[in-house]
DNA sequence: CTTATATTTATACAAACGTATAACAATAAG
DNA sequence: CTTATTGTTATACGTTTGTATAAATATAAG
């Protein structure tokens, strides 16, 4: 008995795009980086493997483009949310620190496939590019906001230290971030947020207050 | 012409063992979780394949293994030199901050590696129980050299406090770690030893002073 | 309604994978 | 010196891998 050949729908390249890219990431996320293979990624999109070859040049470029998207959508879940320029820097900081260490950016999931594309970074100039560009992004954001969070205090740092409190509040957050996501059931609810916000605050010499406890 | 069987000597279990866990940790770090073939282990060891079946039930054990090899590598090397138990707490703590931020221990191999082991722990029970006992056991030690060096400076923390405060200063000190290791070009010589220093001694509310300054 | 396009499926293929097993030879034991 | 042991090499096997190519069909164009 010969199978027929199974429907199929049309979908804009996009769209396609899109879904197996999210399928990539989710299986790197699930089951680990040797689990994306193109036989997987396909029926995880609910396609054949052929169609992977159509949109991308190779599995390489797909997993170029997945690391890419998890980055920004990381990025983006962080920095989201209202522009609230009219309220002071210390506090879009919080958020920030908040955001970060808090689902879905602090999460199994992500952690894990951060950690996957972090250990091919070695190999592949590609992905060591989206890995120095991400970091320096998320730094700079973080520096133009202390900057000013500072200003309000009324100290004004150097540029040499502004650089080196940049680092330092990324590291603690990253760390943060890692170790809540590496580790879930380690920390209580709202822990490491606190921790985090305590932390930044002492490194740099000011009091944050926890952007949930407001009304 | 049938090429001659390749002579060999044997060699005792352990060193064995050694050399191909240490093969396996060289294609990690080099080439990624990827290139980590027991073809590729045993010729970076200099063996044939079958001799990883002779000395591990399989490659996942090896893998295994691996993990655990390089955690314990990581932890002694950071934690390593001369006792100080006479020296105040604050310097040993100096002391690890130094040697956690600077070769081999922050560097690319190491954290790529890092990278690729954390990346397995989702999908397997014994690779997260490794990362959870390495986790713990370095936050301990940190804790146990916290609580007295507040001590030397007239405070003494309440249990929770002292466990928010050990879980920054670990936090700091891998998200610095990290970055080194992953970015080794990005920060300057000592830059980062420095910036932990003084961001260990502010969460702690301490001076830290760099062990490298003395004579 | 007919035709053309190109998205999608289906199949084939060589290479590489982890594992299993048999043959060999270095070393220890007698 | 002879024998037994077992560390080590060598080879084979079935699966899975990424890629290439041909066939089919959903959709747009005329």
């Amino acid at each position: 008995m010969d199978s027929p050949r199974r429907s199929f729908t049309r979908e804009s390249a996009e769209n396609r795009r899109e879904a197996l890219i999210r399928a990539t990431l989710t299986l790197i996320g699930r089951k680990g980086v040797q689990a994306a293979t193109v036989r997987g990624i396909a029926a995880e999109a609910g396609v054949t493997l052929g169609l992977i070859r159509h949109y991308f040049e190779g599995k390489d470029e797909l997993i170029y483009a997945a690391y890419q998207a998890h980055m920004i959508q990381l990025t983006d879940a962080t920095m989201e949310g209202p522009r609230q320029s009219d309220k002071p820097a210390a506090h879009q900081l919080a958020r920030i620190v908040r955001a970060s260490l808090t689902p879905p950016v602090s999460s199994p999931k992500a952690v894990g496939l951060w950690a996957g594309f972090l250990n091919m970074v070695q190999r592949d100039p590609r992905m060591a590019e989206v890995h120095s560009r991400t970091y320096y992004d998320f730094r700079d954001r973080l520096q133009a906001l202390i900057a000013p969070a500072l200003e309000e205090a009324g100290e004004t740092p150097t540029p040499e230290r502004l650089r080196a409190l940049a680092i330092a509040c990324n590291a603690v957050i990253d760390g943060l971030w890692l170790e809540g996501g590496a580790l879930p059931d380690a920390f209580g609810p709202g822990e490491l947020v606190s921790i985090g916000l305590t932390s930044v605050g002492a490194i740099l010499g000011l009091t944050l207050y926890d952007p949930g406890e407001e009304a």
